[in-house]
Parts: C-alpha cells; sequence; structure tokens
DNA sequence: CTGTATACGTAGCCTGGCTACATGTAGCCA
DNA sequence: TGGCTACATGTAGCCAGGCTACGTATACAG
C-alpha cells in the first residue's frame, strides 16, 4: 500500500483500535497490524507523536503503568474521543462514496 | 470532507474521469464536481501541476485544440495511462478495505 | 468597456507522516 | 557476565504533495 495515503486517517485509525479498551504505544502498532493483516506496520516516529496530539486535543487520556519494571504509557478513549471517533467513521464514509463513486463511477 | 485526505489518491481521480474521453483541465474539474455531487471542488493549483507530472510519467498524453480562439489543453489516457489508472483500482480497493477493516472492525 | 465565466499556469507555503536517531529495561543463552 | 533480542517510549528534522495566492489571456453579456 503506497504509504502516504494514510495522511488524515491517521486517527481515525488510532482512535478506532482504543474503541472500548487500553493500550501501550507498542500494543497499538501491533494492534494495528493485526487488525489489518499486516498491511498496516506504523513506525514509531508515527504513531507516538500521533498519541501526544490527540491527548492533547482531549480525545484520548494516557496513564503511567510500570508492570514489572517496564514503563509503559496506557491510553484510553475520552467521552469527547468517543464523538470524535464517531465523526471520523462517518467521515470515512463520505471519503470513501465520493472517491469510490468517480473512481468506479460511469463516465458522467 | 477534509481537504488533505485526498492525499495519494488524486492521480487515480484524475485517471479515472478521463477514462474512455478526452477532457482538458478546467472540464476535469468540472467532471469530478459532477461525478461527487459537488463534493470534489479541486483549485486549479492542483489539478493543472498534476496533470502535468502524470503526463511526464507517461500516463497521460496532451495536445492543444484551439476552439474559437480559446487554447484547451485536452488530455487523454495512455496504453500506460490505463494500466496506472487498473492498478490505482486495485490500490484503492486494498486500501479500503484495509482502513476500513480496522475502523469497523470488531475489537481484535 | 466593464464584469464574469472560461482557461492555463507557477512559486512558494504548510501539513503531517516518515526516517533516523537516542534511551533504557527484561529475559534468554552461552 | 556479557551480549543479543524483544519490548517500550520519545524527538528532530526531512520531504512529498496538495493548496493558496498569484499572474495571464480570451469570449460574451449587459
Amino acid at each position: 500500500m503506497k504509504a502516504d495515503s494514510l495522511r488524515g486517517h491517521l486517527d481515525a485509525l488510532l482512535l478506532a483500535v482504543l474503541d472500548g479498551r487500553k493500550l501501550h504505544g507498542y500494543a497499538i502498532i501491533e494492534a494495528l497490524q493485526l487488525r489489518s493483516d499486516g498491511a498496516l506496520d506504523l513506525p514509531t516516529g508515527t504513531v507516538y507523536p500521533a498519541l501526544r496530539r490527540l491527548e492533547r486535543a482531549g480525545f484520548l487520556a494516557s496513564e503511567w503503568d510500570v508492570v514489572s519494571g517496564r514503563k509503559r504509557r496506557t491510553y484510553k478513549l475520552t467521552r469527547s474521543g468517543q464523538k470524535a471517533l464517531a465523526a471520523e467513521r462517518a467521515e470515512w464514509q463520505e471519503f470513501t462514496t465520493v472517491i469510490g463513486g468517480v473512481l468506479g463511477g460511469s463516465t458522467a
């Protein structure tokens, strides 16, 4: 998959993967790999700054868990993040409808 | 629609709208508006450079039509452009499957 | 003879994902 | 005991590529 086609959809992915559960950054990357059958392998330099940004935006809340001496910053959706996720899903629907319509559409 | 979510999909749109017909730049913009029910309103600063790029890449061929004193550079798909369009369509399929899978997917 | 729609084009900005790097722990194996 | 691998977080700076803001020019309506 073309790498940069992710532009503008990363937030949706991160919010979606955190829907209904708490995960730390590294686990988020692995969860995305799993759900996409390996198609998505986001570098940490993509994910960590994005998580920070989403937290600053109020969509995520984080806390430090220390598990057997290992630090993990776990994230979960806030109320506001839930709404943002719903909005992202709606936007994704619209996006695919529009682009898909043009790509598949008969000569209009 | 978020403006920059187009990233990486513009070429596909341009190739698709030229599938089976010749159009000039201005008409391409209008055709995209039509096909998308007004959702896509690409600025000329986006479309013209992209067309030039696609031509340099060998996917489009252009010629000057002079209609009643008005210059129009009309574009059409080359053989290579047809292949590129097919590839873009396949990639779009994969892209929507992957992202859609994550967005809609149950907690995996 | 001015305004609007048509038509093409470029310079430079800006966003945001990515590369490359820096840092440190846990656990296994020899 | 030393080193390797997996785990885990983070930042600085690069870079692609769509967009903004221009500049140019013609046809036609009023």
